[in-house]
DNA sequence: AAAATCTAGGAAACCGGTTTCCTATCTCGT
DNA sequence: ACGAGATAGGAAACCGGTTTCCTAGATTTT
C-alpha cells in the first residue's frame, strides 16, 4: 500500500542500510547496486517520508513565517521574498496569521514549534524580549523581518522607518504644509515607533510643534484610516496633509475622502509608507516610501537559513552552546516614490 | 537538552506510556498520576514532537495550499479564509507558489507528499487529469479552489465563472457598447475557458458576433493587461469596453490607460472580475463580478478536512478502498458590484 | 607472502512518540 | 470467600527512515 524504503530493499534485493545510504548519496555503493536501487524506486515510485528523516536527524527543513494579516498587502510581497529563497535553499513554509494578537501569536508560536520547524521569521511580533530570547534558547532560531525589538539581541531585517519617515515628512513640508497629521501604527511596535520618530524629528527641524491632536495612533487596518481621517477632518482646525505610517491606513484615508467628498491632494495632501503593489493604481496614484518588503523578505530567509546551518554544522563538531553568534541588524535604505497624492504634479520620481 | 516524552515520565516517576496516554487523554490514568505528569511537564516545558506522533499515527496535521503566485491580490483572501477553518481545526498550512508552472507545480507536490501533507488545496492546477486522480489514489486528498479540471471526478470550489461574464458583459451591453473586448486568461484553466463562454453567449444573446480580434488571451500578471489594452487600443477599429477575466488585468488596464492618456470610463467602459480588496480604491473604482474568494477558501479547507477525517475513520472500519465518494462540486453565485468603471454614476449596487 | 587498508553491504540501535499486550490490584455480585 | 470484570500502569514493538558498527572480500603496501 504505502511504499517505504523497506519495500525498495527488498525489491531491489538489498538492506534498509544501502538504500538510505544511496538516498543519502554516501560512498560506498557500488554502480550495480545504485541502478538495482534506481529500477526499484522508480517501479515503486517511491517518496522517502521527510518526518521520518527528520525524525532522526532533528532536522525538519521547514521553517514558519507569522504575519499579523495576510490580507494586509504587504505581506504577500514579504511572503514571497521569503519563499523565493525558502525553496531554492530546499526549505518548506508553515504560513499563519497571527491578527496582531499576542495570545495567538503564542500559539502560533507553540504549534510551530511540535512541528520541529527549524526557524520562525516573525513579521509580527507580539511576543515580548524574554519570549523570543526562550525560544532562541530552545533551538528554535528567530528572525525579525520588517519588526525589531530594540532591547532584545535578536537578528532583524527591516527598512529605516525613522529616515523614510523623515523624508516623507520633510516632502510634505516642502509643499508648504504646516498642519501634518500622523495616523500611526500601534505605539508599542518599534517599527511606528521609528516613523513616529521620524514625523517628529521632521517637524522639530522646520520648528514646529508636534500638535498631539493631529496625532492618531491605533491599529494597521484600512478601516483605522478611514476613522482616523474622519476623526483628524472634524477637528476644529483640521490638517492640511496626512503622513500615513502605512499604504494600507493610506488607502483608508482614500477611501473615506473620497466618501466625504474631499480631494486628494486639492484640499489634503497624503503620503504613505511601504509602497504596496497598489499603491501606483489608487486614485489618486500615492505618494510613498518604498519598504522593498521583497528585499527583506528574501534577506530574512537567507538570514534564517544561514544561521540554522551554520548552527548545524557547528553542532557536531566542538561548539559550547553559549556562544551565540552577534545577532545581525540589516537596515535598508528608504526611498521617497512621488506620486500624486502628495500635491506634486510631476511623473514619478524617486528621493533618498 | 531536547525535552521528550521520556524525560517527563522519568521526571513523574511513570513510564512513557502513561506519559502518552495522558497526553492523548485516553483513559485508566489517575487523578493522581495524571498531576504529577502535569508537574513534569511544566516544569520541563515539554512540547510533544508531533513529527514523531505523525510518524506513528500517519496522520500530520499538515495541508498543503498551492497558489500560482501569492502576489496577485486574489490570493491572499483565499489562503486568509483557508487558514480560517484549517487553524480553528487543528491543521497547518504549508504553502507554496507554483507560477503557474506545471514543473514546478510538480515538484511542489513532490514535497509536500514527502512531508506527508494530508490534503492539497490546488488554487492554481496546470496538472494534467491523471496526475490529480494519481495523487488521490496515493492518500492525499485533494481540493481544486477557484479551479476546476472538467473531466476529473476531483473536489472543487468555485465561483460560477460562466454566469458572473455572462452578467458582466451583459452589464455592458446595456450601457449600449457593442464592441466589447475580452482580455482572458490562459486558455487552458478551465475557469477561465468559462469566463470566456459567458462572454460568447451574453454577445451572441444580444445578437452579435465574437469578433476575434477583440479577444486577448494570455497570462494573469498585471502587466499582461497593459500589453493587452495596448495591443487592443492599436486596432484599426478599437473597443469601446473591457471585459477582463481578473481583477489584476483590470489593473493593468487602468495603469496603461493612465500612461496613455485614456480616460476610463469616458473612453473606455472596463469591468473586472474577482472583487479584490482595492478595486474599490483604484481610479476609477472597478465594476467587478465578486469572487468570494475568502468564502471559497473557507469552503475549500473545509471540505477537505471533512474529506481527511471520514476517511480516518474508515479507514479502521471495514473500508473497501474502492469506494471513493462521490466528488463534491460547489459552485458560489456571482454578483456584479456595479461601481464607476464601467460608466455609471450610481454609488456602488449589487446585480445577481 | 603477510599485513594493512579500502570497499561494499548488512544487522541492529536509534529518533520520539503510540499502541498492543500483559500483569497486578481493586471492586463487586453471589 | 471466590471468580469476573474494571482500573491503572508498564515492557516492548512499531512507524520509516539514518547511523553506527561489524564483517568479508579485494586491493595495496612492505
Amino acid at each position: 500500500m504505502r511504499v517505504t524504503i523497506k519495500d525498495v530493499a527488498r525489491e531491489a534485493g538489498v538492506s534498509k542500510a544501502t538504500v538510505s545510504k544511496y538516498l543519502n548519496n554516501a560512498p560506498y555503493v557500488s554502480e550495480h547496486t545504485r541502478q538495482l536501487i534506481e529500477a526499484a524506486i522508480r517501479k515503486l515510485d517511491f517518496q522517502p517520508n521527510s518526518t521520518a528523516r527528520g525524525l532522526r536527524n532533528h532536522r525538519s527543513h521547514c521553517i514558519g513565517v507569522i504575519v499579523a494579516s495576510i490580507l494586509n498587502p504587504f505581506y504577500p510581497q514579504l511572503i514571497q521574498g521569503i519563499e523565493d529563497v525558502a525553496t531554492a535553499r530546499g526549505y518548506a513554509l508553515l504560513l499563519a496569521s497571527s491578527d496582531g494578537d499576542a495570545r495567538q501569536e503564542h500559539q502560533i508560536v507553540q504549534a510551530m514549534r511540535q512541528r520541529q520547524v527549524e526557524g520562525i521569521i516573525f513579521a509580527s511580533v507580539r511576543l515580548t524580549d524574554r519570549e523570543v530570547l526562550k525560544l532562541k534558547r530552545m533551538h528554535t532560531h528567530v528572525i525579525l523581518a520588517s519588526r525589531h525589538l530594540p532591547d532584545a539581541p535578536v537578528d532583524y531585517v527591516i527598512v529605516d522607518s525613522y529616515k523614510g519617515a523623515y523624508l516623507a515628512v520633510e516632502h510634505l513640508l516642502m509643499h508648504g504644509h504646516r498642519r501634518i497629521a500622523h495616523i500611526g501604527g500601534p505605539e508599542n511596535i518599534a517599527q511606528f515607533a521609528d516613523r513616529m520618530r521620524g514625523y517628529s524629528k521632521a517637524l522639530e527641524d522646520a520648528g514646529l510643534d508636534v500638535d498631539p491632536t493631529l496625532v492618531i495612533r491605533g491599529g494597521l487596518r484600512l478601516e483605522d484610516g478611514e476613522l482616523a481621517f474622519r476623526q483628524l477632518m472634524a477637528l476644529a482646525n483640521p490638517p492640511t496633509a496626512i503622513f500615513a505610517a502605512t499604504d494600507n491606513l493610506a488607502f483608508g484615508v482614500l477611501r473615506a475622502a473620497r466618501a466625504s467628498g474631499c480631494l486628494i491632494p486639492e484640499q489634503l495632501a497624503l503620503v504613505g509608507f511601504d509602497n504596496v503593489p497598489f499603491s501606483d493604481i489608487a486614485a489618486p496614484p500615492l505618494t510613498t516610501v518604498d519598504g522593498n518588503a521583497l528585499g527583506i523578505g528574501r534577506h530574512a530567509a537567507s538570514l534564517l537559513i544561514d544561521r540554522i546551518e551554520s548552527a548545524q554544522g557547528s553542532s557536531t563538531a566542538e561548539s559550547d552552546h553559549t556562544a551565540a553568534p552577534d545577532p545581525m541588524h540589516l537596515l535598508f535604505e528608504p526611498q521617497l516614490l512621488i506620486r500624486q497624492s502628495c500635491g506634486c504634479q510631476t511623473t514619478e520620481q524617486i528621493r533618498r
